[in-house]
DNA sequence: TATGAATGAGACTTCATTCAT
DNA sequence: AATGAATGAAGTCTCATTCAT
C-alpha cells in the first residue's frame, strides 16, 4: 500500500513536463514543512532548483501552485485507499483498509497536508471545502457504500453508514493521529498502529456486527 | 501608602487590566479567523481598538500574544469538561461529556484553536506541544481516569483506558468535526450533535460494558 | 587626580535635586554605554530608576539630557587638568598633565563621551563643536598658555605654542588611545602610560627646550 | 555555455554589477553623513536611487552593507599610503607620508569613517576591532617597519618603533583632526597642513635621528 | 521557455514623546 | 512633581510578483 503511494507519485511524475515535475516536488516538500504562509516562493524556487521566475510561468500564483499540489495529494489518497472489494469480509477489509489509513495520516510529514489545509480553511473556505470533498468525505462515501453493500447482505446492522464510516476512520485515529499532529509524540509504531486498528475493528464490529 | 500601591496592582490585574482584556479579544478573534500567519499586528491593533505600540506594552510579541490566547483556551477548555463524578453511572456520564466536549470543538469559532495551533505545530514545536498537553490530553486522561474507576468497579472492562477514553472522543467528532473544521459544513444542529453523542456511547458500551 | 574627578562628581551630586542628579547619572552610563542613538529612554529611566515621564520633568527631550551631561562632563574634564602653574617646571608639569590626561581618556568607558559626541557631531554639528571648545579647545589652550610663560621666561623655545600644545596632546595619546576606544586591545596598564609619557615629554623637550 | 555563464558572472562581478555600485555609493554617502544609526535604509535606498528590498538582494543586512563600505575605505587607505621604500631618507618619507596621511583624514568627509566606526565600535566591538587591525594598524606597522630598517643602518637611533610610528602619526594630526573631526573647524588649507607636518618631522628627528 | 534582477507593499517591532492622574 | 499607560511614526527586513533579456 505504502509502494502504491510511491507508484502513484512515479506515474504523476512520468507524464507533466519535467520542469512542472520538479517545482511541484520542490513546492510540496516546502510547503508541507513549512505551511502555506512559511514557505516563500523563494525558498520553494530553491528546493525545485528553478528560477523563481520559473514558478510563475506554470501556475499563476503561489495560491494556484499549492492547490495544484492538494489536487496531487488528492489523487494519491484516493488511489492508496481503493480496495473496498464489497466480496471481502469485512473484518479483513476494515483492518487493511484501517492500516492502509492510518499510516497515510501518520507517515514522517503526512499529517502535513491536512494540517496545512486545515490552517488555510478559515482564510480560503473553497480550498479547505474543495480538499475536504475530494479527500476526506470520498474516503467516507467509499467506505460508507463498502458497508452498505454488507448490510444489504445482512452482515452488518447498520443503520446510518455515512456516520458508520466515519465512525470507523476517527476510531483508527485514536491515540495517534492527534498526538502525532500536535508533534506531542514521534510517528507511532508499527504494532501501535496494528493494536489501534485491531481495537478499532473489534469495538466497530461489537457494535455493528449484524446477528 | 505601599498598600494602596500593591492594591492598585491587584485591581488592575485582577479586572484584567481591560486594555489587556481588549487586546486579548480583539487576537482571538483574528488570530482566529486569519490563523497565525495571516493575522497582522496591524489587524489586531485595529481590532482591538489599541495602538499598535501597546500591543507590546502587555505582551513581549505576535507569539506571546498568541500563547496568552491558548492558554485562555485552556483554562475554558478546563472548565467546561468537568463532571467525571465517579459515582456517576458510565451512560449518562459519557453521553453529557460528549455533548460538552462536541459543542465545544463545534462551536462558532470552536475548531479555530484547534485548527490554528495544529497550523504552526509544525514550525513552533512547543506551542504545539503544550497546547496538546495542557487541552487535549488533559481531557483524555480525565476521561480515562473515570474510566479506570469504573473498571475498577467491574462496571466497564477495558484493557487500555487511555485507548478507550480516545476512542470515545473520536467518535464524538464522527462525522461532526472535520466538515465544520474543513469549512464544508455549517455547525452542526442538536440533533445531530446528541444523535451522534448517543451512537457514540451506544458503540461504546457495546464494546467495554463488563459482563 | 583620579580622586580629583571623583569629588568633582561629588561635589556636584550634593547641589541638584535628587531627581535630577538620579536622572544625569542613569543617563551617562546608558549614553556612554550605548552612544546616542543606542540609548532609549526607557533604558535611562530605568537606570536611574525613575519613571519615563519623569525624564521630561528635567528635560525638554533626549537631546537636552544627552547635553546636559556633556555639560557636566566639560566641567569635570576643566576641573582635572588644571594644574598649570607657571611656577613649576616643564618636565614635571607636562609628565603630570600627561599623565592625567591619559587617565582620562582611558579610563573604563573614558573614551566613552569623546566617542559618542564624535558619532554625532555631523548630525548635530552645534553638538560637537560646542564639545571641542569646551572641552578639548580649552585644554589646549591652558596647556598653551603655560607654554607661552616658559617661552617668556626663555626656558622653552616654541614659535607656535598652540600647535605645540596640541601636539603634546597627540603624544600623550600615542599607541594607546585609538587601540583602546576601537576596542582593539584593553585599557592600558599604569606601566604601560607611564612609559608613553614619559617618551612624549622627552620628545617634547627634545624638540623645545630652549637653550 | 557554461563558459558563456561563468564569464557573464565574471564581468557581472568585474564591474562591480553597478546595482552594487551604485548602492554602496549611495549608502556611503548616508552613512558618512548620518552614522551608523542615524543612517536608515531607506534614506540609503533612496541616495542610491535603488528600491529598499534592492539593498537586501545584495547586501545580507544594514551591518554587512557597512562593513562592505569600511572594507573598501580600507583597500583606499591601503594604496595611499605607500611609499616606505627603506632606501628614501627619513626626512623625506616622513613628510611624504605625513602629507598623505593628513590628506586622506582631513578630505572631505574624510574623517567620517574613522569617526563613524568610533562611534559603534562600543556596541559592535568586532566592527571597530577589525577596521583598527585592516587601517590603522596596518599602517602603523609599515610605518614601523621602515624606522626599523633606518635604525638598522644606524640612520635613526629609537628604542620602540611602534610606539615612534604611532607618535610620528599622531604628531601629524595636531592642531588639525581634532577641530575638524568636531566640526569646529572647517578642513585645513594645504599651508597649514605642510606646517605641521613639518613640525611634526622636525619634532621626530630632533628626538630620533641617530647621531 | 527560463531566468534572476528589481520592486514596493507590508510585516514585526522599537522608541521618543504626551497626557491624565 | 511624578508616574506609567498609551501612542504613532519610523526602522529593519521579507516576499510575492513583474519584466527585460
Amino acid at each position: 500500500m505504502v509502494e502504491a503511494v510511491r507508484d502513484t507519485v512515479a506515474i504523476v511524475s512520468e507524464e507533466d513536463s519535467s520542469k512542472r515535475r520538479q517545482i511541484l516536488d520542490g513546492a510540496r516538500k516546502v510547503f508541507m514543512d513549512l505551511g502555506f504562509d512559511g514557505a516563500s516562493m523563494g525558498e520553494i524556487a530553491r528546493a525545485a532548483t528553478v528560477s523563481k521566475g520559473t514558478l510563475y510561468v506554470y501556475f499563476a500564483d503561489k495560491c494556484a501552485l499549492f492547490e495544484a499540489i492538494l489536487e496531487e495529494e488528492a489523487l494519491q489518497h484516493g488511489q492508496v485507499v481503493f480496495n473496498f472489494d464489497p466480496a471481502r469480509d469485512a473484518e479483513t477489509t476494515l483492518k487493511e483498509f484501517g492500516q492502509a489509513y492510518i499510516h497515510l495520516l501518520c507517515r514522517p510529514g503526512g499529517g502535513s497536508a491536512i494540517r496545512t489545509v486545515m490552517a488555510i480553511a478559515e482564510r480560503m473556505p473553497d480550498v479547505g471545502r474543495r480538499y475536504y470533498g475530494r479527500v476526506l468525505d470520498k474516503t467516507i462515501n467509499r467506505l460508507a457504500d463498502y458497508l452498505k453493500a454488507h448490510v444489504a447482505s445482512g452482515d452488518l446492522a447498520i443503520d446510518d453508514c455515512d456516520l458508520a464510516a466515519s465512525q470507523f476512520m476517527e476510531l483508527c485515529k485514536a491515540s495517534l493521529f492527534l498526538p502525532f499532529v500536535f508533534q506531542a509524540a514521534p510517528a507511532p509504531s508499527e504494532e501501535r498502529m496494528t493494536a489501534v486498528v485491531d481495537s478499532a475493528t473489534r469495538m466497530f464490529l461489537a457494535a455493528y456486527r449484524g446477528k
